[in-house]
DNA sequence: TACAAAAACGCAACAATGTTGCATTTAAAT
DNA sequence: ATTTAAATGCAACATTGTTGCGTTTTTGTA
């Protein structure tokens, strides 16, 4: 189990009081979360374009991926090292009802999918939409 | 080949200027189009609010079906009545350089899908993401 | 410890997408 | 021709996300 800080430095980012916040919020979480969800959940004071700023540097060096819900916002979730696999992608599951993101364990071979002649495929997307336990009541 | 009118009409919407310039343009559209693309592609006047309320009208009606792309902006594609088959989803290309939207031919199954106790499914949306023919030069 | 450079931050301003309320107009059924 | 529900236009607003720029902070090095 590595720290904040470990995870920071690693990826060659500053160990700020922000940034270790954010990570130690999407570290502990169980499902994607937004901006908004993120400043909500957050106790240490932060601007809001640095929030934006910090996810974009966590998605660019890998920390984070991001999944775009069925509104269009943007929701970041924590991915530990399954970058090696480029060959599986996992699936998310978004519930109609209250929104929210899990990940999956399932995983998807990209190499199955057919596309056209002439197209290069990159990464594979699955979601599947539905309704979570929790609204399941 | 049915006109625009009549699919319309058989979809209990009223038959106005703009509803039948859209539903034209989306129907000999190759790509899913978002309300800015379809802004430029129709020659008739209307009110953006107007429009995004056409589109979601025939969201709601079955007569298209919206796919969201990696900026989270809306995309809308004809889907030609293949409603019926709810165990089959069909995937989307979307192109990582010019954000095109493209169906795909190929079609999963959603029952092959594994997802935790208690949650249900209700649809599945693949996204390969990558390079389109066009940008791929 | 002090210093310098690069990175991160805060603030202001802006842009795009999408929504809501309400008064007016129009399609289509009687 | 009349009526009514649906569709429209307009104004105002909300949210998400971006850009530029001057200031602060982290971090490596002297």
């Amino acid at each position: 189990m590595k720290g904040e800080e470990d995870i920071l430095q690693q990826h060659g980012l500053k160990n700020t009081k922000l940034r270790k916040a954010v990570l130690s919020v999407l570290i502990h979480a169980e499902k994607g979360l937004s901006h908004q969800d993120l400043s909500r959940a957050l106790d240490v004071d932060f601007d809001r374009v640095t929030l934006f700023r910090t996810l974009h540097s966590f998605e660019d060096a890998g920390i984070l991926h991001k999944i775009i819900d069925p509104n269009g916002t943007a929701k970041y979730a924590y991915s530990a090292a399954d970058e090696a696999d480029k060959d599986h992608c996992h699936a998310h599951f978004i519930c109609l009802k209250c929104e929210e993101v899990f990940c999956l364990e399932d995983s998807f071979p990209l190499k199955d999918v057919k596309v056209p002649r002439g197209f290069k495929k990159n990464t594979l997307d699955v979601q599947v939409k539905g309704i979570c336990k929790e609204c399941n009541n």
